[in-house]
DNA sequence: TTAAGTGCAAATAGTTTGCGGGAAG
DNA sequence: CTTCCCGCAAACTATTTGCACTTAA
């Protein structure tokens, strides 16, 4: 039976407190203000469990994971050239998959170029 | 001055030539059968430059990246359970942030648990 | 001719895991 | 007690990179 662990407690919390989308090592960081001899290993295996569980959100970009403490499927919108994650309210029922309209979304990540990047883009190239 | 490479060239007929999302070692995997002397570091220095310049599509699903030959930003359906990726049309101007509206689109990925994952799951619990 | 492309193998980054010790129930 | 949890360090996987050699232009 699943315990109830101090750490795993203090990494929920802080992921339900912040609203970035930060890495393991991030929440690493983070963690050891409150727990300093908890191990990155530890923060590796609470956050996998978590987002098994359902408790957390978890989706990759750049090549790294990153964590989202609210669970409530809603839109990451990712910059691809600066890295900077967004968060928008899912409208409910637009994203349906037609063919699959029990598909069960826990997630939706847009991927692009923020106008920011695109302005330095062609500023670079001019 | 970027030029004209067979093998770069070979990548990339094979991955418009597919409508599945292979990784890096599947693209690797079947283009040997036109260049078996290829290796895989250069089928994943190109397929980085392919997405770099925009040919092709890239995102990362259960910790590994896929690709699309087909560059036109679309929709896909990831089941975070089988793995399986469907790809759908990206109705225009639906998932235009209303914070940037000049937001540059270049891919969709909605993470879920398709019906079939989610009738199995039901069972084994029952 | 010459800069971009390549094979190879070593290196790297992010993440996972086995194990012996520690803590919750 | 006994089962889960943890720190540690080693292992693993996907990907990147340095270098000497090829090849397209």
């Amino acid at each position: 039976m699943k315990r109830f662990s101090k750490r795993r407690q203090c990494i929920l919390d802080d992921l339900e407190s912040r609203t970035d989308h930060p890495t393991a090592e991030m929440v690493y960081s983070s963690v050891r203000n409150e727990i300093p001899s908890i191990s990155l290993g530890t923060v590796y295996r609470n956050l996998k469990e978590l987002a098994d569980e359902g408790s957390i959100i978890s989706f990759t970009q750049n090549g790294k994971e990153h964590f989202d403490g609210n669970n409530h499927p809603h839109i990451h919108v990712c910059c691809s050239v600066c890295g900077k994650i967004g968060d928008h309210p899912l409208p409910k029922g637009l994203f349906q998959p037609e063919n699959d309209p029990d598909f069960d979304i826990t997630n939706v990540i847009i991927q692009g170029i923020c106008s920011d990047c695109a302005s330095k883009q062609s500023e670079e190239s001019a």
